[in-house]
DNA sequence: CCTACCGATCGGTAGG
DNA sequence: CCTACCGATCGGTAGG
């Protein structure tokens, strides 16, 4: 999601800065801070300190400190689900498959310290935030067993546990936050092409040779 | 009647725990609690009274929280070490992958928590206990990846990109302690053939279906 | 292993 | 968005 461009017309030399942009500074800061050092190794001050800001001005623009934890994690949580909810119900599983792969890959390239938040820092949110996420997840999950589920039923993939084989996929999936780097060897498509291949595999997908049949 | 009786009497030698029995529990106190709530969300106090102690004699037995932290890390570090270490270099490529794949699960099964305070507290090491950690954990690596490039080389593997496919086979293996159940449909021996399964057709080793050579 | 206590720091509020 | 400040809690020490 971009933001307001920050139009290089007007406004900005008048020196008020529009409405929000305040308060997602904070918040980009609080991402890049919780997912480096950790929701609760990280002080409002220290990120005060990084806006060169005063621990007690943040107070102006949230009202709490796991609101900014909140707001992080479901933003990403949100992020996530849009790359389930946006798959082409009409194409077959395995392009599904792949649309969700490279959905899933994109989310955490584009949003990474959203993402390490999103995955280390979730169960820091109390009672209902927490388990609001918690369904969020599910329901993603719930989205690639879908796909799971089908490609065994056309025997598109070959796969003894439905169950198993989702889990995983997730795995292999989510575990890339730990090791991807931007400025890596392989590009984003590379590494997408890379992992598409690895799971297709894992799943029995039959190998992209020259088969008779076309679709 | 157990607890404050400390008896008034000189204590009997033969009532006296091990040397190091206090201190173990306590290592596991820690681990529970680092492993459910993380490091910096546990304090020394919430620790001490999941022990019964008052938080002051916890450094009777251990000289500072980091202390803690630090062994627990260490120990998990040395479990996938051992499994690494432990494999039989005479064995064919996909053997040994079977190997350190069963190795590597049985660890997670059987240190559950330590293995989750290895994956999500590690960052909070500090300085030098930091960087052995670390340097641990890229041994860990190299071992895979040399079964990986072997298999590569001899083709019982089909990988195009040995250090990536070792990423994605870590990633399979790593994000498991986030789901596995010990109390799960499956158990620990069919979860880990699945797994084998997974990983193998994921390195596109041939199934094993009737082919001439045998063994 | 306890009581008593330390300085530092925490998240957050009051009031401009 | 600042200064000033709050009560609570932190990791850890002293001394028995």
């Amino acid at each position: 999601m971009k933001e307001a461009a920050t139009a290089p017309t007007a406004a900005p030399s008048s020196g008020r800065p529009a409405a929000g942009s305040r308060r997602a500074a904070i918040l980009a800061a609080a991402g890049a801070a919780f997912g480096e050092r950790g929701y609760h190794a990280t002080s409002m001050r220290d990120l005060a300190a990084s806006l060169d800001l005063q621990g007690a001005s943040l107070y102006a623009h949230i009202s709490a400190k796991e609101e900014l934890l909140l707001e992080i994690v479901d933003a990403a949580a949100d992020a996530f689900l849009a790359v389930a909810d946006g798959l082409d119900p009409a194409l077959a599983p395995r392009e599904r498959l792949r649309a969700m792969v490279g959905g899933h890959l994109a989310v955490i390239a584009e949003k990474l310290q959203s993402a390490t938040v999103f995955f280390d820092e979730w169960k820091h949110l109390s009672g209902p935030a927490r388990a609001r996420v918690v369904e969020k997840r599910d329901r993603y999950q719930a989205a690639l067993r879908a796909i799971v589920e089908e490609g065994a039923a056309t025997g598109a993939f070959l796969v003894a546990d439905a169950h198993l084989a989702t889990l995983l996929v997730l795995s292999t999936l989510n575990w890339t936050y730990r090791w991807y780097d931007p400025a890596g060897r392989l590009s984003l498509g590379e590494l997408t092409d890379g992992i598409c291949a690895y799971i297709e595999g894992a799943l029995g997908a039959e190998r992209p040779q020259a088969e008779g049949a076309g679709r």
